[in-house]
DNA sequence: TTTATATTGATAATACATATCAATTTCACA
DNA sequence: TGTGAAATTGATATGTATTATCAATATAAA
């Protein structure tokens, strides 16, 4: 099993666990919207709008609050993390490894989001909120600015 | 002079020139947002309606577009910054030292906000720019979790 | 002072997020 | 395998923050 499917199936087993702990039902909806985000959208940022317009060609009878609540499950669940970049809009990511937090770099002028991860930071944010007496449950970073290609153009 | 007086003129300096280079109006009700904010926003993260609700109890003729608007032309000028903590709505903060950024930690329990600094975050993000070639204009840090009072309630 | 241009403020429009609710589906339990 | 309580769905309404519109007014350059 290659190590994608593997994730995929992991993110399924914590997702079906939250549904039986919350005692909240599987439908032929979430199956298919989890299929969808997990399938299509890794590494990805997606909005719930675009998510729904997406499933809907496929299978037009699920409705947009459907979606819009499903996403906000999985973010429940912990097998999804919720971002907003500035532009008024949710996106969602699925989770691929919980143990490595990661962060974003959006270029102001394409739009273009880049993901990177650094040891040094996390281990920073964890003094400081020790130092603080702060029980850290989630943390954002995100670093604006003019991508190489963009720079390039001006 | 304080300080916080010297501060705010250098902020003063820095809004009229702005305006003049964009070739913009100064007008009374500029000055009246920029006091206000200035003067009783100091290190607080006000959101507009906030800033509207109180401005009008003193000057009842200023309409919530005029503060909506120059607040954004507060964040142009560089004079303040735009946050979003997750709530729905832009808090804007007057920007005390232009040299030091400095990020935020939300309780998720209270909603108190908590400001830090620190300068071996900073650096890792530079570096992390310029492995990337990205040219950072600006970043966002914001740690979520409990703070110390409210882990004690638990 | 005149005149071109920016600003104001009331309100309308937009956009995203959430709430409502009748019809339907799921699932625990008999 | 039915049955019924409870959750879910999806269409739509509502809420909430932000942005656009525009006639009246204020500003500042000539």
């Amino acid at each position: 099993m290659t190590p994608v499917a593997q994730m995929k199936m992991d993110r399924r087993k914590t997702f079906n666990e939250f549904i039986s702990r919350k005692r909240l039902k599987s439908t032929k909806q979430r199956d298919v919207i989890f299929d969808e985000f997990f399938g299509n959208y890794m590494g990805r940022h997606v909005t719930v709008e675009e998510l729904y317009e997406d499933i809907k060609r496929k299978y037009p009878h699920i409705g947009f609050a459907t979606v819009y609540r499903t996403l906000k499950l999985f973010r429940e669940s912990g097998i999804a993390s919720e971002r907003n970049f500035g532009d008024g809009k949710s996106r969602y990511e699925p989770i691929r490894d919980e143990r490595e937090h990661h962060h974003h770099m959006i270029c102001t002028e394409c739009g273009k989001i880049y993901e990177f991860a650094n040891n040094q930071v996390e281990s920073c944010l964890n003094q400081i909120a020790k130092l603080n007496e702060f029980k850290l449950e989630n943390h954002k970073l995100e670093i604006y600015g003019l991508c190489s290609s963009c720079r390039e153009s001006r």
